[in-house]
DNA sequence: TAGGTGATCTTG
DNA sequence: AAGATCACCTAT
């Protein structure tokens, strides 16, 4: 069962990235469908977050997605390499976001090797939020792409108690002055595919 | 721990 | 039109 849209445009960003942890990410391209649990998200909210591209309602063709309805994914290119996945959020016109960084590999892992050119299961294959976006598929093509679609979806998991996740400030947003230390980065207690702990 | 990489955005 | 910036990864 794909998460309805309604999970997507409810108002409280970081509350959903503390949710989805757990939670399954699936990708179809062409032929091949890769799934992975999520195990690393960070919320970012457009009318209160320094960090946010879209804070202050920035408007951009880069952010344009962010104006929309949740439930869509917004993709850009960081550093010149690296993919990153989000997922938007809230109402029209609200311009919240959660970046995706780590999920842990479930199915398609050979096909998640194969796009990373890697011969082993470990942290580098999904680990942060360039590599598990080349491992799951997802390029700047999927910018705007609906998380009803066939392409990319979200489904319920088994619930993740509480004191399994570790809440702790973002990384790499050190421009964002006091926003930099909200504890907006959310992890999975123990998980090996999580960034290392602090 | 340093440097590569290129689209995006801001400034002049 | 040019230059600074950037939510990262990899290898020494």
């Amino acid at each position: 069962m794909k998460l309805p849209e309604s999970f997507y445009t409810r108002p409280d960003v970081v509350g959903i990235s503390r949710e989805l942890i757990g939670k399954e990410l699936h990708t179809r391209i062409g032929d091949v469908h890769t799934v992975g649990i999520i195990v690393e998200t960070e919320a970012y909210s457009g009318r209160n977050d320094k960090a946010c591209h879209a804070y202050l309602q920035r408007r951009t063709k880069r952010t344009e997605i962010f104006y929309q309805r949740g439930g869509c994914a917004y993709v850009y290119l960081c550093y010149g390499i690296h993919r990153l996945f989000n997922i938007i959020t809230n109402v029209e016109d609200e311009a919240d976001a959660i970046l995706i960084r780590a999920v842990e590999p479930l199915r398609g892992t050979e096909h998640m090797l194969d796009r990373r050119s890697l011969d082993k299961i470990n942290r580098r294959l999904t680990g942060g939020p360039g590599s598990m976006s080349q491992a799951m598929g997802i390029g700047l093509e999927h910018y705007g792409e609906s998380l009803q679609g066939d392409c990319i979806w979200l489904e319920d998991a088994k619930a993740v108690p509480e004191q399994n996740i570790i809440a702790s400030p973002r990384v790499g947003i050190g421009y964002a002055e006091e926003d930099a230390l909200l504890p907006w980065r959310f992890r999975l207690k123990g998980n090996g595919f999580t960034s290392p702990a602090k």
